[in-house]
RNA sequence: GUCUUGUUAGCUCAGCUGGUAGAGCAUUUCCCUUUUAAGGAAGUGGCCGUUGGUUCGAAUCCAACACAGGACACCA
């Protein structure tokens, strides 16, 4: 049985006297005039009076009771909203002897309630309301956690995300600066002529990245449909139907371990930008942190964890193969052939396979010896284009890809590069992916010949990015875990949860 | 997936080398009309994550499992 706790069963009980006195513990009449931080600011001049009240003012607020503190005849409490916390003073005199008395039993913490009454200063300073009229919104039953430490057990604290809110005040604050950035975003784009779009969720193949997918199952239509990893490919057949400027912000959802910087599903913009390149792309992420800071209120120099981050002025750009010399501190000489790679690397302790192309190997110095190192915003440029199955050659140089990516505090946080559109060589590269997949590589990509199709008709040449929010969020908020900027972060089930579902069937 | 730490009252946590289960807050009863984690007095409240093993005896030692935190790996 739920509410089978003890404490539940005193509360239940509670709520039915309530009902017996004629007081409805579920009432839904509430009209409040103000938030418990409008009241402050509203009455601030009753410091100013003497005495410090103003008895002919009225105002209704309403909000949990956080604390309460009964003094035999008098009671102080604190009621929170969603603004704030408020104090609140109630006393026989004011609110009745017969209520009085029966609300010192059956108003308890966690409760919410209604409250009428004027505003007066108490005797150690606080601005605080004297009710006049007190009445219950809703009879909370289950009895929240110990006032003082709160909740701090991060299990309950994601299972439980509401709890969470209520106890943690700054936890609200945290997805309001992550609401705030997403519409930023949103009208960031906007501004500049983007056009936003949904593009399916459900897809008959799941490409636009290398991931593995859920799969789902279509009934009627006996088919098995598989969850997006990335919007990529139908963003890219609206630009070819005319779209010359598009964007999504949505999930994605990949079938992949989670940690700190991982959940199943992640909020992506994804944005497409026809006749325009990945230079004009790095100028407008540039432009968007700028706006984005702005719009916080947040200075360019901000901090994140142990370390600091810098904004101001224009982001660091270096190529793949300099950022191994310069920041990675890798000998010129060794960079330049795969044999010293690998004997470097040996010569560092690590586990090296030998197998590993050119690219690969850059790309294992690269997340060993820069990644990290990349604290300031730094777009590496240039990449291999081993590792960039998806982007367009260079015309100068055929060994790397017109491909940047952006690095905050030592993490992607985005990664844009001009579009491949020449449909013959996509199709090679699909192909490529096929004889990967039969060789037993099970994230290559499936033949999209559809979207090879839509190439055909001529997708024009397009700058793409994708950028990702909970990542951005989290060096925005200093949040260092994915689950904190996630309102409710994927969680395993736990096994009494299970039981009880089986139990009801 | 690997390593590691944790799981004890509603919450936050003690509980040593095995010997009847502890505190604070909350809750119940009582006192208290300006408190600030209010205060004072007395109570109630435990499948010590689950299942096995060792032992005369297990919250404690061992094993497996479950869930969680952290690190690493995987994941462009």
């Amino acid at each position: 049985m739920i509410f089978d706790n003890q404490y539940e069963q005193q509360r239940i009980e509670k709520a039915e006297t309530l009902r017996t006195l004629g007081k409805n513990p579920y009432t839904h009449n509430i009209k409040k005039d103000s938030t418990t931080q409008e009241f402050k600011k509203c009455f601030e001049y009753v410091r100013d009076s003497d005495p410090m009240r103003d008895e002919n003012k009225e105002n209704t607020v309403a909000g949990r009771i956080k604390f309460l503190r009964h003094m035999g005849k008098a009671a102080f409490a604190k009621i929170e909203d969603e603004t704030g916390i408020l104090q609140i003073y109630f006393s026989r005199e004011s609110i009745g002897e017969d209520w009085f008395k029966e609300a010192k039993k059956l108003i308890e913490v966690g409760d919410i309630v209604c409250v009428t009454g004027f505003p007066f200063v108490t005797k150690t300073g606080e601005l605080s309301l004297h009710v006049r009229a007190l009445e219950l919104a809703t009879k909370s039953i289950t009895p929240l956690p110990e006032k003082f430490h709160g909740l701090t057990d991060k299990e309950l604290r994601y299972r439980k995300r509401y709890l969470d809110m209520i106890m943690n005040p700054n936890v609200k604050e945290t997805f309001k600066i992550r609401s705030k950035i997403v519409s930023t975003i949103r009208h960031f784009f906007e501004e500049r002529s983007f056009l936003e779009v949904e593009t399916p969720m459900m897809h008959p193949i799941a490409g636009g990245a290398n991931a593995k997918p859920f799969v789902t199952h279509h009934n009627a239509l006996g088919i098995d449909r598989y969850l997006r990893i990335a919007p990529e490919l139908y963003l890219k057949r609206l630009v070819v139907g005319g779209f010359e400027a598009v964007f999504e912000i949505n999930r994605n959802f990949r079938n992949e371990g989670m940690d700190q910087t991982h959940n199943p599903e992640f909020t992506m913009i994804e944005f497409y930008w026809a006749y325009h390149t990945y230079h004009d792309l790095m100028d407008l992420t540039e432009e968007m942190f700028t706006v984005l800071l702005k719009k916080l209120n947040l200075p360019t120099k901000i901090p994140y964890g142990d370390i600091e981050i810098d904004f101001a002025g224009k982001f660091r750009k270096i190529s793949y193969i300099d950022s191994l010399v310069d920041i990675g501190g890798i000998p010129l000489d060794v960079v330049q052939s795969k044999e010293k790679i690998i004997s470097y690397l040996k010569g560092k302790g690590e586990d090296v396979n030998e197998q590993l192309s050119l690219g690969k190997l850059y790309e294992e110095l690269f997340d060993l010896y820069v990644e990290e190192k990349l604290i300031d915003p730094t777009f590496i440029i240039d990449y291999p284009i081993e590792i960039s199955p998806l982007a367009r050659r260079s015309d100068k140089n055929p060994d790397v890809a017109e491909r940047f990516e952006l690095f905050i505090a030592g993490r992607e946080i985005a990664n844009g590069f001009n579009e491949l559109n020449d449909p013959i060589d996509q199709y090679n590269r699909f192909k490529a992916q096929l004889d990967a997949k039969d060789a037993g590589d099970d994230e290559a990509h499936e033949m999209d010949e559809d979207y090879v199709q839509a190439l055909g008709y001529g997708l024009p040449p397009t700058a793409g990015q994708g950028l990702g929010i909970d990542r951005l969020t989290m060096l925005l908020t200093n949040e260092q875990s994915i689950r904190d900027v996630i309102l409710f972060p994927s969680m395993k089930p736990i096994k009494e949860e299970i039981q009880i579902k089986e139990d009801e069937k």
